[in-house]
DNA sequence: TATTTTAGCTTACAGTTGTACGCTGAGATT
DNA sequence: AATCTCAGCGTACAACTGTAAGCTAAAATA
């Protein structure tokens, strides 16, 4: 096993995969990749492509994993330098979202975009990666603060996609519209911890 | 003016959107769609869609004219719907925008989707349409809370944006899971209010 | 009434797409 | 050493795309 062959054909396989991410960009959706060119940039002929994947959405699928690995990648760096750093929850995660948003761009389009995209299977898959992120968050917050599972997986739920959405908008603007955007989003999840808060407190008051 | 023939041009253009809207679907986004499709089901032949758009692109932004103006009017029903039943704020906004989402799903789907397109232009009124909602949303909240213009256009923003993200998890889903869905919005709207509440307080005391 | 304007048509073309089919040669297996 | 496997190639094709060019007939204008 692993032979000189299977390694060549992964090699290939991640060239194809790096070739659809390199073609994604501000005007180009993943629905606007075609097959033949992806498989010109990676340096194979057409129909080799399908030693490789089913099709262009077998592609995709993977792409949208890969994407999904790295946003729980980039949470669990957040949550160190919040433990070591010792800074903000709140300002540490939405720095830290923001870097993904700049530095894997065309990852976060990716998921951006498939969440209404489509094709069905795309929005599931992308789907399931918002709610491992947005379950991660919320097991943080009923551990960190006195939350109940409910309401915890609520405001996580609120937060990602108030988070997300800023990311979406932060795609398109720079200096200090995006700082402006930063100050808005992070108010955001102030009214949400405030919110969450007061709503805990009531419910454990009644029980 | 408006002569037989004038009318008769109006007629086929309206024929040429409305064809546009129906060929969207969940599976078929506005990039999906082809010119020659389009002209088709309109019922011309394709190269007389040049005598009513430039391209295809013009034919889009006008949709997003349009759906954007059908968006405003459903908010305005809303607040009717408030003023006159005198149901909750929260309750009978979410139910409104989510009749929004099952009435004109096509119109819906144009803006989701194109929120994140791939044409900077579309990206850009879609963020107009959405900011005319959210505008009108902060003048309402700052009249009827005690608000200060700030506070009232970012909770506002917030609002829209979970309302708006809700509605695109709809479209996907029915019956039990969509009424789970529509709760947690409305725990999130609720978070929003008080957080937002809370700060105002704040403020006003520090002032 | 004579002239101009124009919405819609037909024909035509060059470009791109996905993919079926069959071959080859280098690694793997026996 | 003989055989098998299979990643990658080249050719080929049918389906579709946007759009250029020029015609026609009916409405508008003078």
């Amino acid at each position: 096993m692993s032979g000189v062959r299977a390694q060549q054909k992964q090699k290939t396989r991640q060239a194809l995969i790096q070739a659809a991410f390199n073609q994604l960009s501000a005007d180009h959706s993943f629905s606007n990749l075609s097959l033949r060119e992806v498989a010109r940039e990676a340096g194979i002929a057409p129909t080799s492509f399908y030693r490789h994947f089913k099709d262009m959405d077998e592609l995709g699928l993977t792409m949208v994993d890969e994407a999904g690995l790295t946003l729980r990648q980039l949470m669990r760096q957040a949550r160190r330098r919040i433990a070591n750093d010792g800074g903000s929850v709140i300002n540490t995660s939405v720095v830290t979202f923001m870097e993904f948003i700049d530095n894997s761009s065309n990852q976060f389009r990716l998921l951006l975009r498939e969440r209404s995209g489509t094709s069905k299977a795309f929005r599931a898959a992308v789907a399931r990666e918002v709610k491992h992120f947005i379950l991660e968050l919320a097991h943080y917050l009923e551990s960190e603060t006195k939350c109940n599972a409910m309401h915890a997986y609520i405001q996580a739920e609120s937060m990602v996609t108030l988070v997300f959405n800023a990311g979406a908008e932060a795609l398109d603007i720079e200096g200090l519209q995006r700082d402006e955007l930063i100050e808005r989003v992070i108010w955001q999840l102030r009214y949400i911890t405030r919110g969450a808060g007061h709503y805990v407190r009531e419910t454990s008051k009644e029980a």
